[in-house]
DNA sequence: GTACACCTTCGAGTACACTGGAAGTCAAGA
DNA sequence: TCTTGACTTCCAGTGTACTCGAAGGTGTAC
């Protein structure tokens, strides 16, 4: 059985976070000895789990429906995929505004105005 | 002159956002008539480059720094190239962790597990 | 027994760009 | 005179994922 602070190192998550994510309802809480958190080896499991929904863009919140939003019976790939559907949109929009960016900042730096009035009109 | 709801209207932005700028120091203190504000013209010029910087991902903070940050003799070719070049290296990372949230979309969505502990290990 | 590392909870703070509400001012029209 | 609408300031709140500090409890080695 680890201790917060094993766990902390060895997954390179602070201890502070590993908290938050109990409160949070992404990590089930552990068992207790003397007040102080106790996990097993397949906390490692959950965390991965948790860093591959961030990875792929989903919320803690979303990764809570993620976990416990779901009647039992539904499958993890279909979970996935109730989420992962709208979440889809969602990136797209995002990959057009940072191309946007990217293209806004392009043309920015080919600049040649004195003063930034010029820049607009 | 414009009062700030004729320029809210016209530009879209809400007076609420125009009071923000002006307190931001994004948007210069317009005339006052009567304890009102009074814009003149100019104020969509001034609009429209906060807009621009924007797009291209400057916060206000570095709009402000655009603005004002430079001593006077810099011209505005400068000033942006000052700016963008840190940026774009910030913009870039945006763009690969965005591809990086479409990719693991994609492989999520394939996703045939039952349970959710199954897909990380 | 005492020193020390490690743990606990709770509440507040961070960055960002607004947004909303309360309470008051001001001028024009019925 | 009264109402209406637009304006003013100030302060607090939003969402997100943490992060920090204070004050106190726990556990083990010496």
């Amino acid at each position: 059985m680890l201790s917060i602070g094993q766990v902390s190192r060895q997954s390179g998550l602070s201890a502070t976070t590993l908290r938050y994510y109990e409160d949070a309802g992404v990590l089930p809480a552990p068992a207790r000895s003397g007040g102080q958190r106790r996990y097993d080896q397949q906390v490692f499991q959950q965390l991965a789990l948790i860093k591959l929904a961030q990875q792929a863009g989903f919320t803690i919140a979303e990764i809570r429906t993620l976990l416990h939003g779901f009647p039992a019976h539904v499958s993890a790939a279909e979970r996935w995929r109730a989420l992962a559907n709208p979440k889809r949109a969602a990136v797209q929009a995002l990959i057009e505004r940072v191309l946007e960016m990217h293209n806004t900042l392009e043309q920015i730096s080919q600049c040649e105005c004195k003063t930034l009035d010029q820049c607009v009109s």
